[in-house]
DNA sequence: TAGTTAAAAGATAATAATTTTCTTTTAAGT
DNA sequence: ACTTAAAAGAAAATTATTATCTTTTAACTA
């Protein structure tokens, strides 16, 4: 994957805690802030939770990464890839990624309202098999 | 709507403050932390902000309410009734139901997983026809 | 390739949101 | 009415997020 290029077409500069950021939330998959913070001080062992909370806001602007809540857990955040739903056990917090098309759902119900979509999220939160 | 008896069937105590609540919510259809806090006061002049979180908490816990949360928007509390959608318009903030049955695509999801559903959420976010 | 500039980083302080603690009050069941 | 556990209210504490200011750096230009 190519940080540099995601962050240019996107009009953000190129800074190394940008591509570290992107690095960790690619390789996770989707990552809260807390985690990120850990994982990205061992690379800049100085770098400010400011910084870190601007450039997750600058990301989010620009649509480059997502944000993904859900209840009882700590927001998550990913790169934005074509639209998929999220299955979230809220015992142990495994969050898994579902190749289930919501965009056409979607659709038929911003267009039957007049709306422009933006974001679509599908977040089903339960209990995962180990935990049950 | 019977305010006393959702209570009841949620083992939580009767209080004058929590059927204000979910007076305030039941209108509303759905409403942020900041716009019941100011509502409430109307009618409790004293209610401390303390115990809107709290019975917020309560509340959630048993899931007698819902917490719907889209970006750049703050959360809101609604009733829980029969799963279904939210369309949102992230520039005036307009908040609206849809009626789709969200479930069927949830379960097909949570089975295919062995997960056990607890709450389904699917946003739509996107600009109103008014805002465009 | 150095020079310029606007933006980003880092440090810290400030603000906002949420939770905790403690005391007083009250709902609900004898 | 009496008892008890839970809820309310007030205030303080904690946590999350944002703003401010100075220093550093990415990106562009001569």
């Amino acid at each position: 994957m190519n940080y540099e290029l995601l962050l240019k077409e996107n009009n953000l500069k190129i800074t190394p805690q940008r591509l570290g950021i992107l690095q960790l939330m690619h390789e996770a998959g989707h990552i809260s802030i807390e985690e990120l913070f850990a994982s990205i001080k061992k690379q800049f062992s100085s770098i400010s939770l400011a910084t870190l909370y601007k450039n997750i806001n600058a990301m989010l602007e620009t649509s480059l990464i997502k944000e993904v809540k859900a209840p009882d857990i700590k927001a998550r955040y990913e790169i934005s890839k074509t639209p998929h739903a999220h299955l979230v056990c809220h015992v142990c917090g495994e969050f898994k990624d579902i190749h289930f098309d919501i965009a056409r759902v979607a659709h038929t119900i911003a267009d039957d309202n007049g709306y422009t979509i933006d974001d679509t999220s599908l977040i089903v939160s339960g209990i995962c098999p180990k935990c049950q």
